[in-house]
DNA sequence: CTGTGTGCAAAGGGTTTGCAAGTAC
DNA sequence: GTACTTGCAAACCCTTTGCACACAG
């Protein structure tokens, strides 16, 4: 079923459909938060290297499938790209939540992002808006 | 003039004042946008090495003088801090603008940061909003 | 004089790249 | 068979850390 998904995914991008792919892609619709490189690895059954992860991930942010949902000077996060609406000019604008405790970057999938108007002295392409505190999971187990 | 206040901010926060934090703190003064270390090492007069940038602004982050503006992949980026307003009880918010071409950060002075409401899931600490595209320097380049 | 700060060197962690072997189509 | 992918190794870049020397107060 997710299998299947995935397989057109890559298809209809013109990826070919390799177990490495699959798996990656398999691990972004099966959990709620975002991942890092290394997370990835950690979670893979089958052994990989860290750098072909990378060039995976590239390939799949390059063809709009994943998008960077946060990223400091420990590492870039990626999320699926859930929220394109082809045809809208709307800026393209993505909410997350950050985990102080646990590090999961969450989406903050029903909520839209403020705007603000800058117009006149910036030509706005993107706009982040990420909240970072205690995530509901951390603050109920302390 | 710029100096005079320097040596008195560092006096406040207890710091000694050598002629590497003086030089960082004024570019910051001079510079309308954030800068990574290798800013300041390209733009420093006198020689130093990266590492000592490091550790200058990590006691100027501790101190509470600069704030990291952004952070990627490539790099943190400090700006001064001047939004501190003493007993305010919002959320430490800011806003930011990074431009595409020319990898600047700004910071928007006199942006809100727009506030939304996940308090059912999530217990907020820090709101960080930032906005990229082109600026209006480089735009009016091309 | 004393403790803080700096210079230097080395190490650490994330990410990128080159090249040859492997595999989807 | 051919072009795209992967595996491996090495290199890159930003950042942190240890230690001895230097300097501000």
């Amino acid at each position: 079923m997710i299998e299947q998904n995935i397989g057109s995914l890559l298809e209809a991008h013109g990826l070919k459909k390799t177990a490495i792919r699959v798996e990656i892609l398999g691990l972004f619709k099966a959990l709620p938060y975002a991942l890092a490189a290394g997370d990835i690895i950690a979670r893979m059954k089958t052994l990989h290297d860290r750098v072909t992860i990378y060039r995976a991930l590239n390939s799949f942010e390059e063809h709009g499938i994943l998008h960077r949902a946060s990223e400091d000077a420990k590492g870039v996060k990626y999320a699926m790209r859930i929220d394109r609406i082809p045809g809208s000019t709307q800026a393209d604008g993505h909410a997350h939540f950050i985990c102080d405790a646990c590090s999961n970057t969450y989406c903050l999938k029903g909520v839209g992002v403020p705007e603000i108007d800058v117009s006149k002295e910036y030509a706005v392409r993107r706009v982040d808006y990420t909240l970072s505190g205690i995530c509901a999971e951390c603050d109920g187990r302390r």
